[in-house]
RNA sequence: GCGGUCGUGGUGAAGCGGUUAACACACUGGAUUGUGGCUCCAGCAUGCGUGGGUUCGAUCCCCACCGGUCGCCCCA
Protein backbone atom coordinates (compact mmCIF):
# COMPACT_ATOMS: atom_id res chain seq x y z
CA UNK A 1 0.00 0.00 0.00
CA UNK A 2 2.75 2.36 1.14
CA UNK A 3 4.37 2.07 -2.50
CA UNK A 4 1.53 2.24 -4.44
CA UNK A 5 -0.49 5.65 -5.57
CA UNK A 6 -3.21 5.86 -4.73
CA UNK A 7 -6.28 4.14 -7.30
CA UNK A 8 -6.70 6.57 -10.46
CA UNK A 9 -3.29 8.65 -9.33
CA UNK A 10 -0.04 8.24 -11.87
CA UNK A 11 3.13 9.07 -11.64
CA UNK A 12 4.55 10.98 -14.43
CA UNK A 13 8.06 9.88 -14.92
CA UNK A 14 11.04 11.34 -15.72
CA UNK A 15 11.03 9.17 -19.61
CA UNK A 16 7.40 10.44 -19.81
CA UNK A 17 7.78 14.35 -18.47
CA UNK A 18 9.12 15.33 -21.77
CA UNK A 19 5.86 14.60 -23.51
CA UNK A 20 3.91 17.00 -21.17
CA UNK A 21 5.92 19.63 -21.58
CA UNK A 22 5.80 19.22 -25.17
CA UNK A 23 2.28 19.37 -25.18
CA UNK A 24 2.42 22.81 -22.45
CA UNK A 25 4.64 24.40 -24.35
CA UNK A 26 2.39 24.18 -27.23
CA UNK A 27 -0.23 25.57 -25.79
CA UNK A 28 1.61 28.46 -24.29
CA UNK A 29 2.37 30.16 -27.85
CA UNK A 30 -1.06 29.16 -29.10
CA UNK A 31 -2.49 30.46 -26.10
CA UNK A 32 -0.45 33.83 -26.35
CA UNK A 33 -1.14 34.21 -30.16
CA UNK A 34 -4.79 33.93 -29.64
CA UNK A 35 -4.51 36.49 -26.62
CA UNK A 36 -5.41 34.20 -23.86
CA UNK A 37 -3.71 34.76 -20.56
CA UNK A 38 -2.63 32.09 -17.89
CA UNK A 39 -4.50 32.53 -14.69
CA UNK A 40 -3.68 29.66 -11.80
CA UNK A 41 -6.25 29.28 -9.84
CA UNK A 42 -6.68 27.04 -6.06
CA UNK A 43 -6.85 22.97 -6.76
CA UNK A 44 -9.65 23.20 -3.72
CA UNK A 45 -12.12 25.35 -3.47
CA UNK A 46 -15.34 25.92 -0.75
CA UNK A 47 -17.84 23.23 -1.72
CA UNK A 48 -20.34 25.61 -2.13
CA UNK A 49 -19.02 26.93 -5.67
CA UNK A 50 -19.19 23.80 -7.30
CA UNK A 51 -22.81 23.05 -5.68
CA UNK A 52 -23.54 27.00 -7.45
CA UNK A 53 -21.27 26.78 -10.41
CA UNK A 54 -21.88 23.12 -11.63
CA UNK A 55 -25.42 22.16 -10.51
CA UNK A 56 -26.97 19.73 -7.81
CA UNK A 57 -28.07 16.96 -9.55
CA UNK A 58 -25.42 16.68 -12.06
CA UNK A 59 -23.18 13.87 -11.63
CA UNK A 60 -19.89 15.49 -10.95
CA UNK A 61 -21.51 16.94 -7.97
CA UNK A 62 -23.20 14.11 -6.77
CA UNK A 63 -21.21 11.46 -6.73
CA UNK A 64 -17.85 12.48 -8.32
CA UNK A 65 -16.52 15.69 -5.61
CA UNK A 66 -13.75 14.84 -3.52
CA UNK A 67 -15.02 16.61 -0.51
CA UNK A 68 -14.16 16.86 2.64
CA UNK A 69 -14.23 18.82 6.09
CA UNK A 70 -10.81 20.79 7.32
CA UNK A 71 -9.78 21.61 10.20
CA UNK A 72 -11.48 24.85 10.58
CA UNK A 73 -14.74 22.98 9.99
CA UNK A 74 -15.00 24.28 6.54
CA UNK A 75 -16.97 22.19 3.52
CA UNK A 76 -13.81 22.20 0.82
CA UNK A 77 -13.58 19.98 -2.62
CA UNK A 78 -10.96 19.16 -4.65
CA UNK A 79 -11.82 21.02 -7.93
CA UNK A 80 -13.50 18.77 -10.58
CA UNK A 81 -12.85 20.93 -13.47
CA UNK A 82 -11.98 24.56 -13.27
CA UNK A 83 -14.71 26.98 -14.87
CA UNK A 84 -16.43 27.61 -11.72
CA UNK A 85 -12.94 28.69 -10.21
CA UNK A 86 -12.18 30.84 -13.04
CA UNK A 87 -15.18 32.73 -12.70
CA UNK A 88 -14.85 33.45 -9.04
CA UNK A 89 -11.19 34.35 -9.54
CA UNK A 90 -12.62 36.97 -12.55
CA UNK A 91 -15.33 38.32 -10.07
CA UNK A 92 -13.02 38.16 -6.82
CA UNK A 93 -10.01 39.81 -8.64
CA UNK A 94 -12.78 41.72 -10.79
CA UNK A 95 -10.70 41.00 -13.45
CA UNK A 96 -13.80 42.76 -15.52
CA UNK A 97 -12.13 45.46 -14.79
CA UNK A 98 -12.27 48.00 -17.89
CA UNK A 99 -15.43 45.85 -19.10
CA UNK A 100 -13.63 44.61 -21.99
CA UNK A 101 -13.42 40.56 -22.80
CA UNK A 102 -11.42 38.64 -20.59
CA UNK A 103 -9.76 35.92 -21.90
CA UNK A 104 -7.94 33.14 -19.51
CA UNK A 105 -6.23 29.99 -19.92
CA UNK A 106 -5.42 27.17 -17.36
CA UNK A 107 -3.56 23.82 -17.28
CA UNK A 108 -3.64 21.92 -13.95
CA UNK A 109 -5.01 18.71 -12.28
CA UNK A 110 -8.79 18.22 -11.69
CA UNK A 111 -10.16 15.49 -9.38
CA UNK A 112 -13.23 13.37 -9.71
CA UNK A 113 -13.96 10.56 -7.88
CA UNK A 114 -14.41 8.01 -10.85
CA UNK A 115 -14.20 3.98 -12.05
CA UNK A 116 -10.40 4.63 -13.29
CA UNK A 117 -9.76 3.39 -16.83
CA UNK A 118 -7.78 4.59 -19.53
CA UNK A 119 -7.83 8.21 -20.45
CA UNK A 120 -10.14 8.32 -17.00
CA UNK A 121 -8.10 9.42 -13.85
CA UNK A 122 -9.36 10.43 -10.72
CA UNK A 123 -6.45 13.18 -10.43
CA UNK A 124 -6.64 14.25 -14.04
CA UNK A 125 -5.40 17.19 -16.41
CA UNK A 126 -6.83 19.81 -18.13
CA UNK A 127 -6.24 22.69 -20.41
CA UNK A 128 -9.24 25.13 -20.58
CA UNK A 129 -9.86 28.79 -21.66
CA UNK A 130 -12.12 30.84 -20.77
CA UNK A 131 -13.42 34.33 -22.52
CA UNK A 132 -15.68 36.10 -20.42
CA UNK A 133 -17.82 39.36 -20.96
CA UNK A 134 -18.80 39.06 -24.44
CA UNK A 135 -21.83 37.73 -25.97
CA UNK A 136 -20.89 38.11 -29.71
CA UNK A 137 -21.10 34.49 -31.40
CA UNK A 138 -17.36 35.27 -33.25
CA UNK A 139 -16.17 34.60 -29.54
CA UNK A 140 -17.84 31.33 -30.06
CA UNK A 141 -15.63 30.61 -32.78
CA UNK A 142 -12.87 31.49 -31.67
CA UNK A 143 -13.04 29.35 -28.71
CA UNK A 144 -13.83 25.97 -30.98
CA UNK A 145 -10.79 27.53 -33.42
CA UNK A 146 -8.71 27.40 -30.52
CA UNK A 147 -9.64 23.97 -29.48
CA UNK A 148 -9.29 22.36 -32.60
CA UNK A 149 -5.95 24.25 -33.37
CA UNK A 150 -4.50 23.06 -30.65
CA UNK A 151 -5.16 19.69 -31.33
CA UNK A 152 -4.15 20.17 -34.94
CA UNK A 153 -1.18 21.49 -34.37
CA UNK A 154 -0.22 18.38 -32.76
CA UNK A 155 -1.04 16.24 -35.68
CA UNK A 156 -3.93 14.90 -34.59
CA UNK A 157 -6.13 13.66 -37.26
CA UNK A 158 -9.78 11.88 -37.78
CA UNK A 159 -11.18 13.73 -35.36
CA UNK A 160 -14.65 14.75 -34.96
CA UNK A 161 -16.11 18.47 -33.71
CA UNK A 162 -19.84 17.83 -33.03
CA UNK A 163 -21.97 21.18 -32.70
CA UNK A 164 -24.93 21.89 -31.11
CA UNK A 165 -26.87 24.93 -29.22
CA UNK A 166 -28.49 24.30 -25.74
CA UNK A 167 -30.89 27.00 -25.90
CA UNK A 168 -31.25 29.46 -23.46
CA UNK A 169 -33.18 29.75 -19.78
CA UNK A 170 -35.92 30.96 -22.50
CA UNK A 171 -36.41 28.37 -24.71
CA UNK A 172 -34.39 24.99 -23.02
CA UNK A 173 -37.66 24.53 -20.50
CA UNK A 174 -40.15 24.53 -22.83
CA UNK A 175 -38.07 22.10 -25.62
CA UNK A 176 -37.42 20.12 -22.32
CA UNK A 177 -41.36 19.78 -22.19
CA UNK A 178 -41.79 19.07 -25.51
CA UNK A 179 -39.51 16.07 -25.03
CA UNK A 180 -41.00 15.05 -21.78
CA UNK A 181 -44.46 14.97 -23.45
CA UNK A 182 -43.27 13.50 -26.44
CA UNK A 183 -41.69 10.21 -24.16
CA UNK A 184 -44.35 10.39 -21.73
CA UNK A 185 -46.60 7.30 -22.90
CA UNK A 186 -42.96 5.56 -24.18
CA UNK A 187 -41.97 5.56 -20.73
CA UNK A 188 -42.03 1.79 -20.34
CA UNK A 189 -40.18 1.33 -23.60
CA UNK A 190 -37.04 3.25 -22.54
CA UNK A 191 -34.07 1.74 -20.88
CA UNK A 192 -33.75 1.63 -16.82
CA UNK A 193 -31.50 4.15 -16.97
CA UNK A 194 -33.71 6.48 -19.72
CA UNK A 195 -36.31 6.34 -17.15
CA UNK A 196 -34.53 7.93 -14.43
CA UNK A 197 -32.98 10.70 -17.24
CA UNK A 198 -36.90 11.23 -17.91
CA UNK A 199 -36.68 13.82 -14.81
CA UNK A 200 -33.52 14.48 -14.32
CA UNK A 201 -32.35 15.44 -17.67
CA UNK A 202 -34.84 14.48 -20.35
CA UNK A 203 -32.56 15.72 -23.59
CA UNK A 204 -30.31 12.75 -22.33
CA UNK A 205 -32.27 10.70 -23.64
CA UNK A 206 -31.58 11.25 -27.01
CA UNK A 207 -28.01 10.67 -26.94
CA UNK A 208 -29.26 6.64 -24.69
CA UNK A 209 -26.87 4.19 -26.70
CA UNK A 210 -29.36 1.46 -25.36
CA UNK A 211 -32.49 3.07 -27.05
CA UNK A 212 -30.84 4.54 -29.70
CA UNK A 213 -32.33 2.38 -32.05
CA UNK A 214 -36.03 2.63 -31.20
CA UNK A 215 -38.30 3.36 -34.14
CA UNK A 216 -39.50 6.40 -32.21
CA UNK A 217 -36.45 7.87 -31.23
CA UNK A 218 -35.60 9.00 -34.80
CA UNK A 219 -39.18 11.37 -34.37
CA UNK A 220 -38.43 13.03 -31.40
CA UNK A 221 -38.36 16.24 -31.18
CA UNK A 222 -34.84 18.09 -31.57
CA UNK A 223 -34.05 21.28 -29.77
CA UNK A 224 -32.56 22.61 -33.17
CA UNK A 225 -36.15 23.17 -33.87
CA UNK A 226 -37.33 24.83 -30.49
CA UNK A 227 -34.38 27.08 -29.92
CA UNK A 228 -35.95 30.75 -29.47
CA UNK A 229 -34.82 33.16 -32.14
CA UNK A 230 -32.03 35.15 -30.18
CA UNK A 231 -30.54 31.44 -29.85
CA UNK A 232 -31.29 30.54 -33.08
CA UNK A 233 -29.79 33.19 -34.53
CA UNK A 234 -26.61 33.21 -32.55
CA UNK A 235 -26.37 29.18 -33.29
CA UNK A 236 -26.59 30.43 -37.36
CA UNK A 237 -23.89 32.49 -36.65
CA UNK A 238 -21.70 30.52 -35.07
CA UNK A 239 -21.93 27.98 -37.69
CA UNK A 240 -21.13 30.93 -40.40
CA UNK A 241 -17.86 31.54 -38.98
CA UNK A 242 -16.72 28.14 -38.36
CA UNK A 243 -17.75 27.57 -41.93
CA UNK A 244 -15.77 31.11 -43.37
CA UNK A 245 -12.87 29.70 -41.43
CA UNK A 246 -12.78 26.16 -43.04
CA UNK A 247 -13.58 24.58 -39.95
CA UNK A 248 -15.51 21.08 -40.10
CA UNK A 249 -18.10 20.57 -38.07
CA UNK A 250 -21.42 18.02 -38.15
CA UNK A 251 -24.32 19.13 -36.42
CA UNK A 252 -25.62 16.68 -33.74
CA UNK A 253 -28.83 18.06 -31.78
CA UNK A 254 -28.27 15.10 -29.33
CA UNK A 255 -25.27 16.77 -28.00
CA UNK A 256 -25.93 17.32 -24.27
CA UNK A 257 -23.36 18.98 -21.77
CA UNK A 258 -23.30 17.80 -18.24
CA UNK A 259 -22.75 20.76 -16.46
CA UNK A 260 -26.08 22.96 -16.15
CA UNK A 261 -24.25 25.80 -16.78
CA UNK A 262 -23.54 25.66 -20.29
CA UNK A 263 -26.35 28.05 -22.66
CA UNK A 264 -26.82 28.35 -26.72
CA UNK A 265 -23.32 26.68 -27.86
CA UNK A 266 -22.24 23.39 -27.08
CA UNK A 267 -19.52 21.63 -28.85
CA UNK A 268 -17.14 18.70 -27.96
CA UNK A 269 -14.11 17.06 -30.03
CA UNK A 270 -13.97 13.56 -30.31
CA UNK A 271 -11.14 10.79 -31.28
CA UNK A 272 -13.04 7.70 -32.04
CA UNK A 273 -10.29 5.08 -31.36
CA UNK A 274 -9.92 6.22 -27.73
CA UNK A 275 -13.47 4.16 -27.03
CA UNK A 276 -15.79 5.09 -24.11
CA UNK A 277 -13.24 7.97 -23.82
CA UNK A 278 -13.32 9.61 -27.16
CA UNK A 279 -14.14 13.06 -25.94
CA UNK A 280 -11.17 15.24 -26.44
CA UNK A 281 -12.34 18.74 -25.89
CA UNK A 282 -15.56 20.13 -25.17
CA UNK A 283 -17.05 23.35 -23.95
CA UNK A 284 -19.68 25.81 -24.92
CA UNK A 285 -21.29 29.05 -23.88
CA UNK A 286 -22.46 29.90 -20.08
CA UNK A 287 -23.90 33.03 -20.37
CA UNK A 288 -25.76 32.07 -16.67
CA UNK A 289 -22.76 31.45 -14.47
CA UNK A 290 -21.57 34.39 -13.56
CA UNK A 291 -24.73 36.13 -12.39
CA UNK A 292 -25.17 32.73 -10.85
CA UNK A 293 -21.95 33.45 -8.95
CA UNK A 294 -23.08 37.04 -7.87
CA UNK A 295 -21.53 38.88 -10.57
CA UNK A 296 -23.61 41.02 -13.00
CA UNK A 297 -24.78 39.06 -15.95
CA UNK A 298 -22.04 38.44 -17.86
CA UNK A 299 -21.93 36.32 -21.36
CA UNK A 300 -18.60 33.81 -21.30
CA UNK A 301 -17.47 30.92 -23.48
CA UNK A 302 -15.16 28.33 -22.94
CA UNK A 303 -13.67 24.67 -23.47
CA UNK A 304 -11.69 21.80 -21.83
CA UNK A 305 -9.31 19.45 -23.23
CA UNK A 306 -8.49 16.44 -21.08
CA UNK A 307 -4.25 15.99 -21.65
CA UNK A 308 -4.51 12.51 -20.63
CA UNK A 309 -6.87 12.03 -23.68
CA UNK A 310 -4.87 13.88 -26.00
CA UNK A 311 -1.55 12.32 -25.14
CA UNK A 312 -3.13 8.81 -25.73
CA UNK A 313 -4.86 9.90 -28.87
CA UNK A 314 -0.81 11.51 -29.76
CA UNK A 315 0.45 7.78 -28.67
CA UNK A 316 -1.85 6.21 -30.76
CA UNK A 317 -0.75 8.20 -33.81
CA UNK A 318 2.78 8.33 -33.22
CA UNK A 319 3.23 11.79 -32.72
CA UNK A 320 4.88 12.08 -30.09
CA UNK A 321 8.26 13.46 -30.65
CA UNK A 322 11.31 11.51 -29.26
CA UNK A 323 12.96 12.61 -26.87
CA UNK A 324 16.93 11.74 -26.84
CA UNK A 325 18.91 12.57 -23.95
CA UNK A 326 21.53 14.45 -24.64
CA UNK A 327 24.88 15.48 -23.20
CA UNK A 328 27.86 17.79 -24.73
CA UNK A 329 30.61 16.18 -22.35
CA UNK A 330 30.65 13.00 -20.12
CA UNK A 331 34.06 12.76 -17.86
CA UNK A 332 35.87 9.64 -17.64
CA UNK A 333 37.78 9.56 -14.43
CA UNK A 334 40.37 6.48 -13.72
CA UNK A 335 41.79 6.00 -10.92
CA UNK A 336 41.89 7.74 -7.40
CA UNK A 337 44.43 10.32 -8.15
CA UNK A 338 41.84 11.45 -10.88
CA UNK A 339 38.70 11.78 -9.12
CA UNK A 340 39.51 15.19 -7.85
CA UNK A 341 40.71 17.27 -11.20
CA UNK A 342 38.00 15.11 -13.19
CA UNK A 343 35.05 16.57 -10.33
CA UNK A 344 36.49 20.16 -10.67
CA UNK A 345 37.26 19.72 -14.62
CA UNK A 346 33.18 18.74 -14.57
CA UNK A 347 31.97 21.83 -12.54
CA UNK A 348 34.05 24.06 -14.91
CA UNK A 349 32.36 22.63 -17.84
CA UNK A 350 28.91 23.17 -16.18
CA UNK A 351 29.97 27.01 -15.15
CA UNK A 352 30.65 27.41 -18.96
CA UNK A 353 26.97 26.27 -19.40
CA UNK A 354 27.30 22.68 -21.28
CA UNK A 355 25.70 19.71 -20.04
CA UNK A 356 28.00 17.31 -18.44
CA UNK A 357 28.10 14.51 -16.29
CA UNK A 358 30.44 11.71 -14.70
CA UNK A 359 30.30 8.83 -13.24
CA UNK A 360 30.69 8.64 -9.51
CA UNK A 361 31.14 4.86 -8.94
CA UNK A 362 34.79 4.23 -9.55
CA UNK A 363 33.92 1.79 -12.27
CA UNK A 364 36.38 0.62 -15.23
CA UNK A 365 37.09 2.65 -17.90
CA UNK A 366 34.67 0.61 -20.46
CA UNK A 367 31.85 0.90 -18.15
CA UNK A 368 32.01 4.91 -18.08
CA UNK A 369 32.47 4.87 -22.09
CA UNK A 370 29.56 2.88 -22.42
CA UNK A 371 27.90 5.75 -19.46
CA UNK A 372 29.11 8.62 -22.00
CA UNK A 373 27.18 6.66 -25.02
CA UNK A 374 24.04 5.97 -22.75
CA UNK A 375 24.38 9.87 -22.05
CA UNK A 376 24.16 10.42 -25.30
CA UNK A 377 27.29 12.63 -24.56
CA UNK A 378 29.10 14.28 -27.92
CA UNK A 379 32.68 14.17 -26.56
CA UNK A 380 34.10 11.74 -23.59
CA UNK A 381 37.06 13.79 -21.51
CA UNK A 382 39.32 11.06 -19.96
CA UNK A 383 41.46 11.73 -17.48
CA UNK A 384 44.01 8.75 -15.74
CA UNK A 385 46.91 9.75 -13.55
CA UNK A 386 49.08 10.31 -16.88
CA UNK A 387 46.68 12.91 -17.77
CA UNK A 388 46.56 14.32 -14.17
CA UNK A 389 50.57 14.87 -14.41
CA UNK A 390 50.76 16.18 -17.69
CA UNK A 391 47.26 19.02 -16.72
CA UNK A 392 45.48 17.83 -19.46
CA UNK A 393 42.90 15.58 -20.63
CA UNK A 394 42.15 12.99 -23.85
CA UNK A 395 39.91 14.75 -25.45
CA UNK A 396 37.33 11.84 -27.38
CA UNK A 397 34.48 12.84 -30.28
CA UNK A 398 32.55 10.19 -29.34
CA UNK A 399 30.69 10.17 -33.13
CA UNK A 400 33.80 10.49 -35.32
CA UNK A 401 35.83 8.34 -32.95
CA UNK A 402 38.93 10.39 -32.88
CA UNK A 403 40.91 11.31 -29.78
CA UNK A 404 43.26 14.79 -28.90
CA UNK A 405 45.33 15.65 -26.40
CA UNK A 406 44.34 18.73 -24.82
CA UNK A 407 45.46 20.87 -21.85
CA UNK A 408 43.29 21.39 -18.40
CA UNK A 409 44.12 25.36 -19.97
CA UNK A 410 42.39 25.24 -23.13
CA UNK A 411 39.76 22.08 -22.72
CA UNK A 412 36.95 24.33 -21.34
CA UNK A 413 37.47 27.29 -24.45
CA UNK A 414 37.71 24.46 -27.10
CA UNK A 415 34.44 22.30 -26.18
CA UNK A 416 32.28 25.99 -26.08
CA UNK A 417 33.61 26.09 -29.30
CA UNK A 418 32.73 22.79 -30.74
CA UNK A 419 29.47 22.80 -28.99
CA UNK A 420 28.09 25.87 -29.62
CA UNK A 421 29.54 26.38 -32.96
C1' G B 1 -21.43 3.08 -8.95
C1' C B 2 -22.73 -1.57 -12.47
C1' G B 3 -21.16 -5.74 -15.87
C1' G B 4 -16.99 -8.39 -18.44
C1' U B 5 -11.86 -9.54 -18.57
C1' C B 6 -6.85 -9.81 -16.97
C1' G B 7 -2.62 -9.69 -13.10
C1' U B 8 4.37 -14.28 -13.96
C1' G B 9 11.57 -10.56 -12.91
C1' G B 10 13.01 -3.51 -14.59
C1' U B 11 9.98 -4.42 -19.46
C1' G B 12 7.43 -7.72 -23.08
C1' A B 13 5.99 -12.43 -22.51
C1' A B 14 5.86 -18.75 -22.23
C1' G B 15 4.30 -22.26 -18.62
C1' C B 16 -1.86 -23.75 -16.50
C1' G B 17 -1.77 -29.20 -10.48
C1' G B 18 4.49 -32.11 -9.11
C1' U B 19 9.22 -28.00 -14.42
C1' U B 20 16.18 -26.27 -12.86
C1' A B 21 9.61 -20.85 -13.82
C1' A B 22 11.29 -20.91 -21.11
C1' C B 23 12.61 -16.93 -24.43
C1' A B 24 13.60 -11.71 -25.78
C1' C B 25 14.90 -6.79 -24.33
C1' A B 26 17.00 -4.03 -20.39
C1' C B 27 20.65 -4.16 -16.56
C1' U B 28 25.65 -5.78 -14.36
C1' G B 29 30.41 -8.08 -15.16
C1' G B 30 33.92 -10.26 -18.58
C1' A B 31 36.45 -11.49 -23.79
C1' U B 32 45.41 -10.22 -21.49
C1' U B 33 48.00 -3.43 -20.33
C1' G B 34 43.28 2.87 -19.99
C1' U B 35 38.58 3.60 -24.78
C1' G B 36 31.55 3.32 -26.09
C1' G B 37 28.13 1.82 -30.15
C1' C B 38 28.53 -4.59 -33.29
C1' U B 39 29.61 -9.69 -31.66
C1' C B 40 30.46 -13.59 -27.97
C1' C B 41 30.33 -15.48 -22.76
C1' A B 42 28.43 -15.17 -17.79
C1' G B 43 25.14 -13.24 -13.92
C1' C B 44 20.19 -11.51 -12.93
C1' A B 45 12.25 -14.28 -10.17
C1' U B 46 13.58 -19.48 -3.20
C1' G B 47 9.30 -16.25 -6.86
C1' C B 48 4.36 -16.16 -10.27
C1' G B 49 -0.77 -8.95 -7.39
C1' U B 50 -2.32 -9.77 -1.79
C1' G B 51 -4.74 -12.86 1.82
C1' G B 52 -7.38 -17.19 2.76
C1' G B 53 -9.12 -22.20 1.12
C1' U B 54 -9.01 -27.17 -1.67
C1' U B 55 -4.97 -30.84 -2.31
C1' C B 56 0.09 -35.43 -0.36
C1' G B 57 1.55 -31.11 -3.47
C1' A B 58 -0.70 -24.83 -6.47
C1' U B 59 1.99 -19.78 -10.52
C1' C B 60 -1.71 -23.13 -12.40
C1' C B 61 -8.37 -25.00 -9.02
C1' C B 62 -11.97 -22.05 -5.50
C1' C B 63 -13.17 -17.45 -2.60
C1' A B 64 -12.22 -12.53 -1.08
C1' C B 65 -9.58 -8.15 -1.58
C1' C B 66 -6.32 -4.90 -4.42
C1' G B 67 -4.82 -3.14 -9.18
C1' G B 68 -5.00 -2.72 -14.64
C1' U B 69 -8.21 -2.90 -18.79
C1' C B 70 -12.96 -3.04 -21.90
C1' G B 71 -18.04 -1.62 -21.93
C1' C B 72 -22.11 1.07 -19.19
C1' C B 73 -22.99 5.53 -16.45
C1' C B 74 -20.68 10.22 -16.83
C1' C B 75 -17.18 13.30 -18.74
C1' A B 76 -12.16 15.97 -20.65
Amino acid sequence: MLTNAPRGTKDILPDTVGEWTYVEAKIRDLCSRYGYQEIRTPMFEHTELFHRGIGEGTDVVDKEMYTFTDRGDRSITLRPENTASAVRAYLQNKLYGDGSLTKLFYIGSMFRYDRPQAGRMREFHQFGVEALGEENPAVDAEIIMLAMDFLQSLGLKDLKLSLNSVGCPKCRPVYRKVLQDFFRDKLDELCDDCKDRFERSPLRILDCKADADKPFMADAPKITDCLCEECQDHFHKVQDYLTQAGIDFELDARLVRGLDYYTKTAFEVKYAPLGAQSAVAGGGRYDGLVEEMGGKPTPAVGFATGLERVLLALEKQELLPAMDKQTDAFVVALGEAAQGPAFQLLTRLRQAGLKAGMDYAGRSMKAQMKQANKAGARFALIIGEDEVKEACVQLKDMEKSEQQKVSFDNIIDKLCAEVKG
